[in-house]
DNA sequence: GTCAAGTATCTTGATATCAAGTAATTCCTC
DNA sequence: GAGGAATTACTTGATATCAAGATACTTGAC
């Protein structure tokens, strides 16, 4: 069984054997895989005219619970991303009516971001669909592959936080 | 023990227990991790002029051997993009002598692009120190874990290459 | 209380990417 | 061979992202 990471590996190998390309094992196939995965999951988005990030900011907040409103603050910090695509993609949720900013009662630097109706009922939907999606993308692991996986990556995960790293 | 990714997954289930999250034990804790690694990586390249594709398209060429040249449809192909971003790389790496574009004689719609002994002797320098800082980030995981993670990987992705999906 | 330092959000300018479409060339079927 | 289908690289217009900086506000030391 080989993979196109496997044939790259060995490439380097022939090629230029002073550097050890194995990490590719690791690090260059989680991030194929990854890629791919993320078309297929954007294609789902799309049917509900959304892109990745925007599901991402609207299920933060649903899965926040009553009143489903947080700071933009707390939203960049919890997508890893920067402050500045945090603004452009509330713009656009706010224009969508997904999302409505707020002044915040504690703190007049900072909003609230608040999820309407009508973002509640559409992030729901979409999760639904979502999540069942990614269950189906899964059962191409063996249950034990998946089971050993989702360990190792809480390990590795709650390392890189205990790090600070993320 | 417990991440980010453990915290949403409960937060899913208290929330609205109609969706079952847990493919995010997978799916979300590969995107956050890769992610993160992605950040560290264009660091590095970053030192040397280059962004993370930048890097891709010369290693692609330095690692197919001599005499160092593919057409943009492998490079395309190898790298999971469009042929409009290989366009775009192309352009970038030849204004900065990296590469050059020359005629296929085999194809006049083909070109060949080949890595220049400037781009050879810069992707050299850049995948040492890439692969050194590659092989640091492994070391949060326990060898028996980074084992184990290769050969899930390595069923993953063959499974998804055989399905035609990447 | 005052003010320096820190924080929260947004703005700006640059870059990377994609989807869709174009023009030249090659392949395939008859 | 002739002609339609497929392929190749590129172009265009739109979007997402980032780094760096601006502005308004809060916090904490004195």
């Amino acid at each position: 069984m080989s993979d196109h990471v496997a044939r790259v590996v060995r490439q380097w190998k022939s090629e230029y054997p002073e550097v050890d390309a194995s990490p590719m094992y690791v690090l260059a196939r989680m991030m194929r895989i990854n890629m791919q995965i993320n078309k297929d999951l954007s294609a789902n988005f799309a049917k509900f005219g959304l892109a990745t990030g925007d599901f991402d900011v609207l299920a933060t907040l649903r899965r926040s619970g009553e009143p489903y409103a947080l700071r933009p603050t707390e939203l960049t910090k919890s997508s890893m991303l920067t402050s500045g695509t945090m603004t452009s993609r509330l713009d656009k949720l706010e224009k969508l009516g997904l999302v409505c900013r707020n002044p915040n009662p504690e703190d007049r630097r900072a909003l609230m971001i608040h999820l309407t109706d009508k973002g509640r009922e559409l992030v729901e939907e979409a999760a639904a669909k979502h999540f069942a999606l990614e269950a189906e993308m899964l059962k191409v692991l063996d249950p034990q592959d998946r089971e050993a996986l989702e360990g190792i990556l809480e390990r590795w995960s709650h390392r890189l936080e205990e790090e600070g790293a993320m």
